[in-house]
DNA sequence: ATAAACCTGACTAAAATAGTCAAGTATGAA
DNA sequence: TTCATACTTGACTATTTTAGTCAGGTTTAT
């Protein structure tokens, strides 16, 4: 159970535009250089972000990249939706009544499965950017 | 961020072991075929298990696996540890004082992701084979 | 004896991941 | 206008992980 570099990025890119976010648009590049990530790679994740309007890009010198809403209403939830980042516990369809065995009822651990999907969903629902942006502050004091 | 069948399949079988567990071991035959898991692949699993004292072996005919505790006292956390499905969402070394991109101080989002760690190992910690079972017996009235 | 069932380690096909690479397009500034 | 910067897109690929399979045992109740 392990959570991708992909997720990774995303959240850690966007802390670092929410950080770094003033009047000016905050260049892939520059992030790339600052939190060490391909820059290739980031730009497959903020087409993806960009898309479900989470970032607003900005083209042309001096362009870049920010924030599409504030920082507090955007939380980890939105960031995962819009890159595919998915939780997934359960083995099977949740919507088919079969079983992941092929069986006609769920199989013995499914609600348990699923229990932990929303266990885990709740923490992504709750925590926004601006927490994260936040703690990072206080670290630094 | 997903589960492996690893997880699945040993939680899987020991909830099935602990509901057909009477005065007679259960055999692995029987929990692959009730199951819907290879046997060779079963074998994999109950080898930790059996290391890792969640469950104890009888060999010869008539033979298999019964529990080494009580359901009550054989938790989520156990099983995961034994099989050494981790749960993985920081990217650094823990201990290390490194960053997960080779800086000095812990990357930004360092301590959002120990946060979730802690937050789906909790789950793991509470919940035991008995609550599993009895939901699902609850479930069949 | 023999068959059932545990036990072990090595091997491998398939899938997912984590990128790279190439070839653009748009725009602000000099 | 020209140029550099930076966004944009899609295809490609090496690596790693996963989810098994396979072969060859050993133990023990009957
Ligand atoms: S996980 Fe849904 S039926 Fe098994
Ligand atoms: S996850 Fe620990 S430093 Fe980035």
């Amino acid at each position: 159970m392990k959570l991708t570099s992909k997720g990774r990025y995303a959240v850690m890119a966007l802390a670092d535009l929410a950080k770094f976010d003033n009047i000016n648009p905050v260049s892939l590049r520059d992030i790339s250089l600052r939190q060490g990530i391909s820059l290739d790679y980031l730009e497959q994740i903020f087409s993806k972000l960009r898309k479900n309007e989470i970032v607003q890009s900005v083209r042309g010198t001096q362009g870049g990249y920010i924030l599409k809403k504030k920082a507090k209403d955007i939380k980890l939830t939105n960031i995962f939706d819009a890159i595919d980042e998915k939780v997934k516990t359960v083995q099977c369809k949740k919507e088919s009544k079969k079983s992941c065995n092929g069986k006609s009822t769920k199989c013995l651990t499914h609600n348990l499965w699923d229990e932990l999907e929303n266990h885990i969903n709740n923490f992504f629902k709750e925590k926004s950017l601006e927490d994260l942006v936040k703690d990072n502050i206080e670290r630094r004091i």
